[in-house]
DNA sequence: CAAACTACCTGACTGC
DNA sequence: TGCAGTCAGGTAGTTT
């Protein structure tokens, strides 16, 4: 599922793909699409209509086209979301079944779809958030980021009381990790996805850090991870990452350093899959 | 205030 | 073959 390598990948892609054209037309298909858009439909289509896309950005899991004006386009692809270049021929009778928002431009250049199986994406319009969308202020930075501080993510992780996987997916901490990158960040440290933040030691949560940066890093070089069409870059190819996985999905498989198969629990309502000898569980604590 | 829980969705898959 | 149940999981909003 779409995280920071993911959607950085789809960044680029509209970047290379949308920057610099001018919108002629929008087309909402699903209102749900739209839903953070408060005045709804038809004035999404008729406000982001005439714009020209400047540039995209992007933090955590957002992104937003910067427009003309200083406005800004926040997207979020939810669970299922793509941003994808429709086909050159591309009729209306021809659609696909999950297209939510196209985006017509002025030049004889392909739309580009926003297009959602299972709906938890969507967009909105806010005028004059270019540099940082309100909706989005309280969303920490991201390892990729350039301001990214290493050592206040570890104070933030160890002044909270919780479980280290919990901190990993709070994006108010540090955005852009999901469950997979969760997962292969904690096997790479051998830190176990129990463990209490509020005793981990200042060099292990560095660690688990670190290792976060490195394979997210890893998989964005290796065009993201996908396990299937749900995700697919703006031309519709998947990324290899998968290949590279340790632990994530990979229950009953012998751990990649170690050997001991590897375990799935249910954890925070998903699954969570980890070396039970690399990553030994927590002693229960009173 | 912080932590934990739940609703929101659709399609693939499993078991009877 | 059909159908109910399970699973996938990021985020906002609600509850504890």
């Amino acid at each position: 599922m779409p995280e920071l390598p993911e959607v950085e990948v789809v960044r680029r892609g509209l970047q290379k793909h949308a920057a610099g054209r001018y919108i002629s037309r929008v087309s909402v298909l699903s209102e749900r699409a739209v839903r953070r858009h408060l005045a709804g439909r038809s004035d999404f289509e008729s406000t982001v209509a005439g714009h020209q896309v400047v540039e995209i950005r992007r933090r955590g899991k957002y992104l937003w086209w910067v427009l003309d004006d200083g406005d800004a386009l926040l997207a979020h692809l939810g669970m299922s979301g793509q941003f994808r270049v429709s086909a050159p021929d591309a009729v209306d009778g021809d659609r696909h079944p999950h297209l939510r928002v196209r985006f017509t431009f002025s030049d004889a250049g392909p739309a580009i779809d926003f297009i959602d199986q299972r709906t938890f994406g969507g967009m909105a319009f806010l005028p004059g958030q270019a540099e940082l969308p309100h909706p989005i202020a309280h969303i920490a930075l991201d390892p990729l980021d350039p301001a990214y501080d290493l050592a206040a993510t570890v104070a933030r992780i160890r002044s909270k009381n919780t479980e280290i996987k919990r901190a990993l997916l709070d994006q108010t901490v540090v955005s852009g990790i999901g469950n997979i990158y969760a997962d292969e960040s904690l096997w790479r440290a051998k830190v176990h996805y129990a463990r209490s933040t509020a005793v981990l030691t200042r060099p292990t949560v560095r660690r688990v850090l670190e290792a976060a940066t490195a394979v997210m890093s890893e998989a964005l070089a290796n065009g993201g991870t996908s396990f299937d069409a749900l995700y697919v870059n703006v031309n519709g190819e998947s990324g290899y990452f998968d290949r590279s996985l340790a632990a994530y999905g990979q229950q009953g498989r012998p751990c990649p350093r170690c050997g001991t198969s590897i375990r799935r629990d249910a954890f925070m309502n998903r699954s969570s899959f980890y070396c039970p000898h690399c990553q030994p569980k927590p002693r229960a604590r009173r």
